[in-house]
DNA sequence: AAGTGGTCTAGACCACTTC
DNA sequence: AAGTGGTCTAGACCACTTC
C-alpha cells in the first residue's frame, strides 16, 4: 500500500473507531510529517483522499478539521443501497454510516436470475459507446439482483467479446467484475454515468415483483480499462423504494 | 491559475478543438516539464483533473492517451440537464459534449416559481443533518424552476439563518449560491447526496404539470462550506423524463 | 537497454489566520 | 510575528512496457 493511502486509511480509522471526533482539529501537515515520517505532499494527498470522502476538511491559515458527522445511512431502512463506485463492487448493501461498504456475496442474502446470456451484435449506439463496429460481437446479458428474495434492479449488459474472452453464464451468478479483474487481469478504472428516473414497463415489472409505472432509479453508464479501452455498456435499473445513490461532491 | 490548472485546461482545450483526437497519445510527462517549464508532479496533477474528468488515461510504461470519445450529451433530446456539480452553477442545461455546461440564466429561458418563503424551526431531521437544534430558526423555500417555461424541478430548501443574513425572496429568482458565495463571500466546498426515483404526489405533479405517480429523481443533499459547515439541506425532485444527471467515477 | 508514468523527498515560497 | 495549509521545484527511485 502507498505511504498516502496508508495514512489516509490511518487517519479515517481513528474518525470511525471515535478517537478523532466531529469538529476535532488534526495534527498539523508538519507535525503529520514527522509523525509519519514523510514529506508534506505525502500527508497533502492522505488529506485530498478524506477530503473527497467528506471525512474531513482543511482551512488554510487554521488547521485541518473532522466533519461534522452527517450520517445519511440507510434513512428510508431500505436495508440495500447503491455506493458511487459501487459498480467496481458488485451489488452491495449498507454496512455502517459514512457510507461504508460491503460485499456481502459470500453471505448468500445477494443472489441473480439471469434472463439472457447470449452474444450478439450490438445495437447501433451500444457499438458507438464501446468505440467498436456493430458487427462486432457482444456478451449481452440480463439479470436481476435480489436481496434476501426481493428484487433489487435489473440490469442489461453489453461486453466486447474480443476483450473478455471465456465468459461464462455461471459467472453472471457471482461478480463479472471480479472475473475480469483477477482471473482476466484488466484493471478496472472508471466509469461514465447517466442517472434518470424512469418508469417500469410491464416486463420488468413483472420481473421486479412491482407494478408496471413504478419509478425506477436507471444508470446507464460504460465502464473503462485504465488504458481507456471501453470494456462495458450497461443499463440497470433499481426499483425506487429499494435502492439509492449515495455520492460525495467536492467542488 | 494554479499552474496545474492551467495545464489542465490547456490539454482539455487541445482535445476539444480537435488537435488531440481520441486514442492521440500525449506528449510524455517529461516533454510536458520541458514545454509548460514545471516539475513533474505539477504535470501529474494536470493528468489526474483530466483523468477525473474521463477526457485521458495513463498507461504506466508505455504514456498518456486521449480516451476514446464517449459523447453521451442529451441522448434523449431533453434540452436539460444537471451535471455532477450542478448544485454550485445553479440551474444548468445542457451547452455541448463532453458534459460541459453552462449557465443560461441571463438569457431569460430559465425562470423560477417560489411556493413558498418563510422562516421557520426545521424537521428534526434536518436540524441533525444541518448540525444544529431543532429550536434554531431556518430559511425555508419551496421554488420550482423552468426551463423555457416548462417545469423541471421542484425544491425544498433548509438554510440556518444565524449562517445566511439578509436573504431575501428576490434571491430565489436568482441563484441563491451565486448570493452566498458573492455578496457573502463564503466559499461552498462539497455536498452530500442520496439520489433516488420517486413517485410524484398530486401537489408536485400540479406544480410540474405532470401527472400523479410519474417517476421523479430525487436528490436529498446537504451543502458544506470549506470550512466543514453544513450551510444546506435540500431535497429536489426532478421530472424524471426532463432531466438526468452525469458523472464520472474514478475507481 | 531505453523509455514510460507514479511516488516520494526536502525544502522554498506563498496566502491566509490567529494572536 | 508566528503558525497554518497549498503549490511547486529538482531530482531520486521505482514499476512497468517496449524493443
Amino acid at each position: 500500500m502507498l505511504k498516502y493511502q496508508a495514512i489516509a486509511a490511518d487517519i479515517q480509522r481513528s474518525i470511525e473507531d471515535g478517537s478523532l471526533k466531529p469538529n476535532d482539529k488534526l495534527p498539523t501537515v508538519v507535525e503529520l510529517c514527522q509523525i509519519y515520517d514523510v514529506s508534506k505532499i505525502t500527508v497533502k494527498r492522505a488529506f485530498d483522499i478524506l477530503v473527497e470522502k467528506g471525512l474531513i476538511a482543511s482551512r488554510r491559515g487554521s488547521g485541518t478539521f473532522v466533519k461534522s458527522s452527517q450520517d445519511m445511512s440507510d434513512p428510508r431502512g431500505t436495508g440495500a443501497y447503491i455506493k458511487g463506485d459501487a459498480r467496481t463492487l458488485g451489488f452491495t448493501r449498507s454496512d455502517r454510516a459514512r457510507g461504508f461498504t460491503v460485499e456481502h456475496q459470500d453471505e448468500g442474502a445477494i443472489t441473480s436470475v439471469v434472463y439472457d446470456f447470449s452474444i450478439v451484435t450490438p445495437p447501433e449506439k451500444v457499438a458507438r459507446h464501446l468505440g467498436i463496429q456493430p458487427d462486432d460481437f457482444t456478451y449481452h446479458h440480463c439479470r436481476v439482483r435480489c436481496l434476501d428474495e426481493r428484487p433489487i434492479v435489473i440490469e442489461s449488459t453489453y461486453m466486447p467479446l474480443d476483450l473478455i474472452p471465456g465468459l461464462k453464464k455461471s459467472q453472471l451468478y457471482k461478480s463479472v467484475y471480479s472475473y475480469i479483474q483477477e482471473t482476466l487481469g484488466y484493471k478496472i478504472s472508471s466509469f461514465h454515468r447517466i442517472i434518470r428516473a424512469v418508469a417500469a414497463t410491464e416486463e420488468e415489472a413483472e420481473r421486479l415483483q412491482t407494478a408496471p409505472g413504478t419509478p425506477l432509479l436507471e444508470l446507464e453508464q460504460i465502464g473503462f480499462f485504465d488504458d481507456g479501452t471501453a470494456f462495458e455498456y450497461s443499463v440497470s435499473r433499481n426499483v425506487g423504494d429499494r435502492a439509492e445513490l449515495r455520492d460525495v461532491n467536492v467542488v
